[in-house]
DNA sequence: CATTGAGTACTAGTATGCAAGCCGCGCTCG
DNA sequence: CGAGCGCGGCTTGCATACTAGTACTCAATG
């Protein structure tokens, strides 16, 4: 008899729900950008110490959400068209090159479990597009056989992540967006892989494309280029 | 192993320092694969605490350089195959994304400073080759606009990093790499962008080609998948 | 002799204390 | 009245103390 081996390495709780609790204030301007964060406020605020704070924090940091200046302060960046396009491209290299890769060797069970979610989205609202949107692109990543594409694109998405939240109310958008996923995976399940990239690199840059509109609402969320 | 006590010189880069000098130690395989690290005993040989050493370890294991096991110890990890083409597959991607757009709209300072860097490498020795590599990688990324995916790509890179330093004292192999680079930086120059690509691609597959070689002088240092 | 259980010596995670440095308010001096 | 300077309060970075939990040693026991 064979028992599967036990995933160790997750007891770090504290640590990681300070991060997901932290990236979900900012990638929803619950934490609006610019504002600065205090580690000992937030650790008074979560009821933890500063450490896992500031592991939480620098991980965070990782993905451009905060910047910290020493004996300065932390602070929620704030929105930057140059941010937005570096995680776009990132994005973009990154799953491309997996949804060819998928396209050639997607197996029925992943073809499935894609369909499955095209279908969830389709009754979705905004809220709970947002968990099966991420779904389908790291389902594609996987599908492709390279998980550590998602886990970096994801990583590399702080940005992009709170562009999409911001906008996502647009009821419109949303349509397209569900309307986009649905080319991208029939092209891979009829493994056009060339159709494929083409109609995902598509879909990656409806988000920068929204930029405009989010600035016209929130223009103090951006970053204020030296004006000439 | 020993590792040199390091520097305090300015406030608020112990932790970089400490970084650096773990990495170094151990895509070089100073620290071997496998090797159990202890957060106390790296505290005490280096002369720091045990803060900054778990921030530099926490982002190794970004890189996955560390596997760290709560409760149970810190660990350098070994090479996997697996791991090889996940780095690879990433460094694939963002660099052959960048590398197009860099063949598109690299100035002359640019061109300039990727041919001295070639001349450079024409008498480098293995270790001086190291060092021009990277800059090479970084300054064809930072070429196409977007320097984040070097940065990105070079923090996936552990794994592939130590397979190049620990093959790298080939002397043919080491030719191949520079002649490699000269079709690289040759198809941007006449802005070939399709030329770049393949190029490129073709270079980064080299490093896991030379996986087969590395098991057969260090088997230690390799993960041992399931034996029957 | 084999097995089991307690005890010990480690581990990383978390909490807290201390040091160095920047910002701004308010006082002092010109 | 205005400008310069010093002090207090804040920040993060680093060091240290404590907690919870694992693996190993070794003796007691069947």
């Amino acid at each position: 008899m064979t028992l599967r081996l036990i995933d160790r390495g997750r007891p770090a709780i504290t640590r990681h729900q300070v991060y997901v609790t932290l990236r979900e204030a900012i990638t929803t301007a619950h934490l609006v950008p610019g504002r600065r964060l205090s580690e000992n406020e937030l650790a008074r605020q979560l009821g933890v110490s500063r450490t896992p704070i500031r592991e939480a924090l620098a991980l965070l940091r990782e993905e451009r959400l905060v910047a910290i200046v020493p004996q300065l302060g932390t602070f929620v960046t704030r929105v930057s068209p140059a941010a937005v396009a570096d995680a776009a491209f990132v994005r973009e290299a990154l799953e491309c090159s997996a949804v060819r890769l998928a396209a050639e060797r997607i197996d029925a069970a992943a073809l499935g479990e894609l369909q499955a979610n095209l279908a969830a989205q389709e009754q979705a609202d905004a809220a709970a597009f947002d968990g099966l949107d991420d779904d389908l692109h790291r389902t594609l990543c996987e599908a492709g056989g390279h998980p550590i594409a998602w886990s970096l694109a994801h990583r590399a998405n702080g940005h992009l992540d709170r562009i999409r939240r911001l906008s996502l109310p647009d009821p419109e958008y949303l349509r397209e967006m569900v309307d986009e996923h649905h080319d991208v995976v029939a092209a891979v399940a009829r493994r056009d892989a060339d159709a494929a990239e083409r109609a995902l690199r598509h879909h990656l840059r409806m988000v920068p494309s929204l930029l405009g509109a989010l600035r016209e609402r929130h223009p103090d969320y951006f970053e204020q280029e030296e004006a000439a």
